[in-house]
DNA sequence: TTATAATTGTGACCAGGTCATAAATTTGGA
DNA sequence: TCCAAATTTATGACCTGGTCACAATTATAA
């Protein structure tokens, strides 16, 4: 049996091309023409059409995108946005619980993207260019529902040289879901950091 | 006045380079055989000898990373290759440490993933369709360098009904980098969970 | 049937590389 | 001081995934 696949009309075509490539951005020029059963110009044509760079522009934007909100904390990537931070004393940051981040069945956030927002948060509380963790005792409360908002919040409460004792709350509508102690060595400078550095 | 800015030496140059490209991944060599005053030749000499991948391949694993930071993470059920399990017995996973793994500065090992290799083995072993994650103790014993091989080796030493208590450490070149108790919770079915996961 | 729209192909060019090889330059040691 | 080895540069062929302009071909609808 042959079934004879419509190919889109020019219209419908544009459209689904945008909304692939707003999904997956990485495809290549000749990747959607073989999807889309035709030539590669015409997705060109189309792209021009639509105002949708090239691939490489479109990888760099994500690229840079994301860069950008990473690198916010002098490279230290924080799981969840970063919403108040007094380095050394207490910090605090949200998560909303996407898609991904659920298992499959249950519709509930993975353990270790909880623990991931937590011990970023502990992380960026040490006033070091580095740190370390050190150690950690963790107690998951509650599972976490795609959807909700995480709100993280921790504090410093102590210090002896190097060694940072770091408590983290994660709350889910005031409701605790899960409580821990971080502790946490800073790494100060690589010690071979003598000249000067060119820009 | 003139300064005479030596230039690095090739060491010096190269390690100073791999900081440099960590830091601000979307230099192109020419711009960085400007900021070396070294020729491109040398540059890419140097990303060869270091292993640093071209311009666009770079901003590719950025934009990657950031699109699926611990998408990558999340699709398997297992964190590392599954390479033993006994269900409700024993388990054991091996897992690289990748580029999109470490830290910038420091090229350890993010704590997140570390715990995500522990926390899916423990949660392999329970037997059942799902499992919760209780409570953790753990302590992160050793950073881990970008390209070992951790070994992940997580048993069951107790149940009572529903409830798990499992050991798992995590070994580097046979040296104990991470252990940890968990607790978890097998769940017969979610209230909502009565349609059939296609897949 | 034919005018118009839509699609496809072509050739020149570009950035930012790879790879292999060779030439030039710097450097350390006897 | 001179030479060999280390280091740095240069060169040319090739690659991917494009751009742009233009021409040729193929629908499609009146």
């Amino acid at each position: 049996m042959v079934i004879l696949m419509a190919r889109y009309s020019k219209e419908n075509r544009r459209r689904v091309l945008g909304e692939a490539l707003s999904k997956h951005p990485f495809y290549t020029d000749e990747e959607l023409a073989e999807q889309f059963e035709v030539s590669v110009s015409t997705i060109r044509l189309d792209r021009g059409e639509l105002g949708i760079p090239e691939l490489r522009e479109r990888t760099r934007a994500v690229a840079q995108g994301a860069y950008s909100t990473l690198k916010s904390l002098d490279q230290q990537e924080v799981i969840g946005e970063l919403l108040e931070l007094v380095i050394g004393e207490r910090a605090r940051s949200e998560l909303v619980i996407d898609e991904s981040m659920v298992l499959a069945k249950a519709r509930v956030a993975r353990g270790h993207y909880l623990f991931a927002q937590a011990n970023s948060l502990a992380i960026a509380l040490v006033d070091a260019p580095m740190a370390l963790t050190g150690s950690v005792e963790l107690k998951f409360i509650q599972p976490v529902q795609l959807g909700k908002v995480v709100v993280a919040e921790g504090c410093v409460f102590r210090r002896h040289r190097n060694k940072y004792w770091v408590k983290v709350t994660l709350n889910v509508d005031s409701q605790e879901v899960l409580r821990g102690n971080w502790i946490l060595f800073s790494i100060g400078e690589l010690e071979d950091e003598r000249e000067t550095e060119m820009e």
